[in-house]
RNA sequence: ACCGGUGUGGUGGAAUUGGUAGACACAAGGGACUUAAAAUCCCUCGGUAGCGAUACCAUGCCGGUUCGAGCCCGGUCACCGGUACCA
């Protein structure tokens, strides 16, 4: 073989194109083969192009579907771009370029990285978000949605991004602040499309427990969902009017000395010409509506409130009257936003109660004087008091006895509340889907037809968002203004678009079968491909895109489309990339590292390497300029070894047992995404192969076994080794390699010879050696010796292949 | 405050889940090759004491269980992530 030196540079094209001309990544839909679908979040194609954080993610399951690959599987790797988005309209404006414009150009940029990064993705299944032959199908998802009663526009406080000039969903608004551009989030009263999810919040719950998605995915899905039992009660007022509150801990009901509404509660405003103080309520009320989110959660220390002056509360079981307030520490969007106040039992109550002077009555003993704090236990310690038919229960047998009660009098019933609520679906931006819908003054809002979709989005002159709160699209009269598709006069379409979440939703499902014009997958692809095995993304994530799509594809269930109820089989999730020092890589900081460069100094296997090889994936990790070279060393060093033992013809491996090991380690720790240790192993393996030589087998398993991490090499010295030749298959093509678990020992052991537990030494013995070779063994250490001297043996701990410990006493 | 997670050399990180702590790599130091440098190859590399064999100490801190604890239990501190007046 003649000597030539590592050139990556031109070994990475070549195979890259041999891959895609022989097709080898291309995905079949059926076979005999076991079905494999691998999944990674499908990249925003912003105009910098892939991030280094990208390929963590993408390099991982490229390496595990790699891998299944040679497993005899039939794999689904496909990529996609989920194109619609703020920044691309924002640059758009800034440049005057068409949005759709900026997209093709991001598109193609990220295209080729991801090619140049050398991943096995089947490259005819591309999904573009933004396509019309894609949110055609968005929109069609859509009116399902409306015809189940599940889409529907309603009035209500929103929140309002002041910089995007957009609504935001719940899960979009972190700690008070739009989580895309920081800028404060205020409420804003607004007409907006929502859709149900709260109508499937149980079944997101229930449906967590069958799958294999990583614990804290999980238990951050529940939090969020927030389930919580109770009861609903009705308590009059002096009025005659009902107030319903909602309660998770009715037995403390006779301990209940007032009420509090939230300040946006309906009864106010028929009850105002009753209050005396009507002004200084109508005053409160006015600074809660103009607070934002994070002031309200900033001024929590303090509680601030307002007693009505002519309305009064009525206890349903004690029958006395009680004050009510208005707080904005209750919530108009939780239970009915109305709440019985029990200072004794809960801690926020309690607070109220001693700055606004109410009665504090125990009707839970068992703790320390209510009057000094709350006491909110809720296990066996506390025993009902001063509550008629409760007293002498425990807190947990009172609970469903007085629920049981409030339904026999019709006071109440018992009730689950969830913290999710339902999801604001319209966004008043351009570069998104329109939704389809018209509004006609006669008709209501009407869906359009299924067979006017796409609706496409028209042709605008300014994407500017508007101060008013109007989309962009609303000055484009000739669009806007249309006919009812239902009595056929005047009507006009809706103007506000989809967010961003709209079209990840189902993106997956169209990977089965991307190019169908009649549905938005065949049955049949989807009942080959459902569910993905395998999605790895980010935690940012969890309470967005993944709670968003698992609730899209129960609905898609629900109407039998999808085979399976929930869309992924397996979640697992990376750390972020940090820069050189552990800070967040940003241009400010000036830390940020372009992929490309990596790639044109050390090549991309090098880049795939250390990006593995980096840390633990679950954790984030540093970069590390000098790591990387080390990654490069490794691949320089597996080259000059196929280099100097190439022409060896020897198949026999130099150390059998090395290599078997090596096999199970790097297979099974693919599977435990522990890349970083498979890595470590293989570089053992040649550190080995340096000191002890190898044979042309032991190359032919090294090469095997490295190929899903650096693909590019390894197809290169698998062909210079004959290996293509002998074979007519790609390495990317073979099997992967079997080990003998028989074989995976070696003849001798190392073991530890303990004296007290303390390490004395080590032995070297025959596997499985018996407790007295192992013990004559150790005592001929002279460490051993030294540390029993005067002692007596009095018992041996003898662990098979690993160690012997003695334990001694003085001698007598 | 609550829920989850983490804490190991100068650094990134290993440790088969109770059995030789520090694999693998980076950095550092020394050596070989070289006119020289780069590259490559070889050696050293947790701490203290000792020329040395060796001894003692060491996985945030304190205590416990065990023949044996980075791993289990109780307490405590620090950092990271999530939630945040959810009645």
């Amino acid at each position: 073989m003649v000597k030539l030196k590592y050139d990556f540079a031109s070994i990475e094209p070549k195979w890259q194109k041999r891959w895609e001309e022989a097709k080898v990544f291309t995905a079949e839909n059926g076979g005999s083969k076991p079905k494999f679908y691998g999944l990674v979040e499908f990249p925003y194609p912003s105009g910098q192009g892939l991030h280094v954080g990208h390929p963590r993610p993408y390099t991982a399951m490229d390496i595990i579907t790699r891998k299944r690959r040679m497993d005899g599987y039939n794999v689904l790797f496909p990529i996609g771009f989920d194109a619609f988005g703020l920044p691309t309209e924002n640059y758009a404006i800034k440049n005057h370029i068409h949005p759709a414009v900026v997209t093709k150009n991001n598109i193609a940029n990220f295209t080729s990285q991801l090619k140049m990064l050398g991943y096995g993705i089947d490259w005819d299944r591309v999904v573009d978000t933004t396509d019309p032959n894609y949110y055609k199908w968005t929109q069609w998802i859509f009116l399902q949605l409306y015809k189940k009663g599940l889409a529907y526009k309603a009035t209500m406080p929103v929140n309002w991004c002041t910089s995007c000039k957009c609504v935001l969903a719940n899960e979009e608004v972190v700690e008070g602040v739009c989580e895309r551009c920081g800028a404060p989030v205020v409420r804003k009263e607004k007409s907006q499309w929502m859709l149900k999810i709260t109508e499937y919040a149980q079944r997101l719950i229930d449906g967590l427990d069958g799958l294999d998605f990583i614990e804290r995915v999980k238990t951050q899905q529940k939090n969020w969902i927030g389930r919580s039992t109770g009861a609903e009660v009705t308590f009059k007022a002096t009025t005659g009017d009902s107030i319903v509150v909602f309660t998770t801990r009715p037995d403390t009901l006779f301990g209940a000395t007032y009420m509090v509404l939230s300040p946006e509660h309906e009864l106010l405003k028929k009850w105002m010409p009753l209050l005396k103080n009507g002004e200084e309520v109508q005053a409160y009320q006015r600074t809660a509506a103009s607070k934002s989110d994070l002031e309200r959660t900033e001024l929590n220390k303090e509680k601030t409130g307002v007693c009505l002056d002519g309305v009064r509360g009525i206890n349903p079981v004690t029958g006395r009257e009680i004050p009510i307030f208005i707080s904005d520490y209750v919530l108009a969007t939780y239970g009915t936003g109305a709440i019985m106040a029990v200072p004794a039992h809960d801690s926020r109550d309690w607070e109220f109660a001693k700055k606004f002077g109410c009665e504090i009555v125990e009707v839970v003993s068992g703790g320390e004087d209510v009057q000094e704090a709350a006491f909110t236990a809720k296990d066996e310690t506390g025993i009902l008091v001063n509550s008629d038919f409760l007293n002498g229960m425990t807190v947990k047998d009172a609970i469903p006895a007085i629920t049981k009660w409030l339904e026999e009098q019709g006071l109440g019933e018992a009730k689950v509340n969830y913290k999710l609520r339902d999801w604001v679906f319209s966004r008043q931006r351009y570069w998104g889907e329109p939704i389809p819908m018209v509004w006609c003054e006669k008709c209501g809002w009407q869906p359009l037809p299924e067979d006017q979709l796409p609706l496409l989005l028209p042709e605008v002159e300014s994407y500017e968002p508007t101060d008013d709160g109007e989309s962009p699209i609303s000055k484009m009269t000739d669009w806007v203004n249309t006919s009812c598709p239902c009595c056929g006069g005047p009507a006009r379409r809706e103007t506000d678009t989809m967010p961003q979440w709209a079209g990840s939703s189902w993106y997956f499902l169209r990977y089965m079968d991307p190019h169908n014009s009649d549905a938005l997958a065949s049955k049949e692809a989807l009942d080959y491909w459902s569910p993905v095995d395998w999605y790895n993304g980010g935690m940012e994530h969890t309470t967005l895109h993944l709670l968003y799509s698992r609730f899209w594809h129960k609905f898609l269930y629900d109407l039998g489309i999808v085979p399976t109820e929930e869309p992924y089989r397996k979640r697992t999730s990376h750390g972020m990339i940090l820069g050189e020092g552990g800070e967040k890589m940003s241009k400010s900081r000036g830390n940020v590292i372009n992929p490309n460069d990596i790639v044109s100094a050390y090549g991309a296997d090098t880049l795939r390497l250390y990006i593995m090889f980096i840390g633990d994936f679950e954790k984030a990790a540093a970069w590390s300029d000098n790591a990387v070279k080390g990654c490069k060393r490794f691949l320089d060093r597996v080259w000059n070894l196929a280099e100097s033992c190439g022409d060896s013809p020897d198949y026999t491996p130099v150390n059998e047992s090395g290599i078997h090991k090596a096999i199970k380690k790097v297979g099974d720790d693919i599977e435990a995404m522990k890349f970083n240790t498979a890595i470590a192993a293989m570089m053992s393996v040649v550190n080995d192969f340096y000191v002890n030589g190898c044979s042309k087998g032991d190359l032919r398993t090294l090469v095997t076994l490295l190929n899903p991490f650096a693909p590019h090499v390894c197809e290169e010295l698998w062909e210079r080794l004959g290996f293509a030749a002998e074979t007519g298959k790609m390495v990317c093509q073979m099997p992967w390699p079997v080990y003998d678990e028989s074989k995976t020992v070696a003849s001798t052991v190392e073991m530890a010879v303990q004296v007290q537990g303390k390490l004395r030494g080590t032995v070297n013995v025959p596997v499985d050696s018996e407790e007295s070779v192992v013990l004559e063994a150790a005592k001929a250490l002279n460490r051993v010796s030294r540390a029993m001297e005067g002692m007596e043996l009095v018992k041996v701990i003898h662990v098979k292949n690993k160690l012997v410990n003695l334990i001694v006493k003085p001698a007598k």
